[in-house]
DNA sequence: TCTAATAATTAGTTTGACTAACTAATTAAG
DNA sequence: CTTAATTAGTTAGTCAAACTAATTATTAGA
């Protein structure tokens, strides 16, 4: 039998909340007609700039062939360019496009907007509430 | 440019936060051999009970055929069992077997455990404002 | 200078999502 | 009480996105 445990509590509820709050906040990615992969990659790329295909695939935790697909995806349809890595012949430098940046400014702007709705109806304390608990929940995320 | 609007930026460290923390908590699910959507089909059984393929495709939000796959391997791997609705010949009650809950049990304790641990080293107030932040997140989730 | 390691790609497989099309059973209408 | 419409579930086929294994080109080290 589980005895009271409030650690484990409330890694049961904060997780089940997350899980919530991301299914609820990607429905807005309809609108993009960006799959999640892609606009994440995307995200990867528009903060982290320019990079090769190891180190964008590393950021995304998977592998090299996949990310090689997802971004040969992402420049045939003009979000991504290729460009030779003059210090490194083996290498590709990939960087987000104009026309990538404007759609992935979209596409975080409808999901940003759709939890924004959602947060702008409580009261400013409770927002405030939400708002140290993400930092929290940041350095939780980035514990060793 | 972007005015300061205080629930946009909630929202994105919100959304962030989360994204980081599932991101986090699904190393663990490896040691189980269930994948995440087995994983998650599995539990909404276990916390509602035996019932029906369309309602536990309407629970994962996913279309019945989809569903009726993932029930028909889990039921390979001797995890869940179908049986006949009495009340109604068309419909099967599906619940899951000892050893689909003991694997789930298992699965869902890597996960919170991950989690758990983590939280432990936090203060006990800040832990606090975290069981509170999920509350709200649940709120907020399931808001209109 | 070879040889080992690294960057990216190609080929082929698996999983989990979808739609379309179907059978069987139930419910509603005339 | 038939017939029409709906609902539950399955099967078949397609697609995206993940994987591993193998290949090519290039770099770097003993």
């Amino acid at each position: 039998m589980s005895r009271y445990d409030p650690a484990l509590e409330v890694a049961d509820a904060l997780h089940s909340a997350c899980i919530r709050i991301l299914r609820r906040v990607r429905t807005a990615d309809e609108e993009t007609g960006l799959s999640a992969p892609k606009l994440s990659a995307l995200s990867v790329l528009v903060f982290g700039g320019p990079m090769n295909l190891t180190r964008l695939a590393r950021a995304e935790q998977v592998t090299s062939p996949t990310m090689s697909k997802l971004v040969g995806d992402l420049e045939a349809e003009g979000l991504v360019a290729k460009r030779a890595d003059r210090e490194d012949k083996r290498g590709v430098r990939i960087e987000v496009t104009a026309k990538g940046k404007a759609l992935f400014d979209a596409g975080r702007r409808a999901r940003l907007t759709l939890l924004r709705g959602k947060l702008a109806k409580l009261p400013k304390e409770e927002r405030e509430k939400l708002r140290a608990a993400a930092a929290l929940m940041l350095r939780v995320a980035a514990a060793d």
